[in-house]
DNA sequence: TTGTTTATAAACCAAATAGTTTAGTACAAT
DNA sequence: ATTGTACTAAACTATTTGGTTTATAAACAA
């Protein structure tokens, strides 16, 4: 199942470091080094953030000799987004003034 | 800023308990009675997984005698659908040729 | 060879999470 | 009045999370 995808990219959404890491590889590629710079935290928290994301597939690094630049793999988000767009009707539903139907729904 | 509702929201996201909470209270509002039943958990222990979907905003409860119904509230999904949405260009891009463009940003 | 840069490993700690059981409250129904 | 139903509180426990510091490794540069 992809439910343990699931469980673990929201896992790693839910810390705003790791979002920021995550923005910050929009611009390209970048090193721990300065992924970690930003951050009022040492470069090994910001590296444990990375493991996080690398093991949701979030990101993942290639080997530039003593380097390991991160790359952003947007696939897990994809996925994330597939199952929250189930919801979407609900929100939608909001302003179409189906609310009517859905309470009707909810007296049984 | 809504960065503390993005945290509370995929928090809430990341464990199945929850996600499958949610998808049942897409079919109606329910009780934590009905909500426990299909878990291998005691009611407590599903009380409190609603207790996280309610400080997410995620669900809300009125009152009805001793019964205590949950309604699912979809805008924080919205939300967090919304941010998601700025990685979009990502995966489409990968569909679309737009990889050497990316790879070319990384050379720096 | 010695030192510099980049990253990781290890040991440690505090706080949060996810569950348990037991007990109690609030209301309804008989 | 008593019993049953739905929920909540409290106390406890084990594990995970998010950070620290110190030390080490690996590759390069002088």
């Amino acid at each position: 199942m992809q439910t343990q995808q699931l469980d673990r990219t929201f896992a790693a959404l839910a810390d705003p470091t790791r979002r920021a890491i995550l923005m910050r590889l929009m611009d390209g590629d970048a090193l721990l080094k300065d992924l970690a710079e930003p951050f009022d935290m040492s470069v090994p928290a910001v590296g444990k953030h990375l493991k996080v994301l690398e093991e949701a597939g979030l990101v993942s690094r290639r080997r530039d000799a003593q380097r390991r630049p991160c790359h952003l793999e947007a696939e897990p988000l994809k996925i994330a987004v597939d199952w929250l767009e189930e919801y979407r009707q609900f929100w939608e539903a909001r302003y179409q003034q189906l609310d009517a139907l859905l309470a009707e729904k909810n007296k049984e």
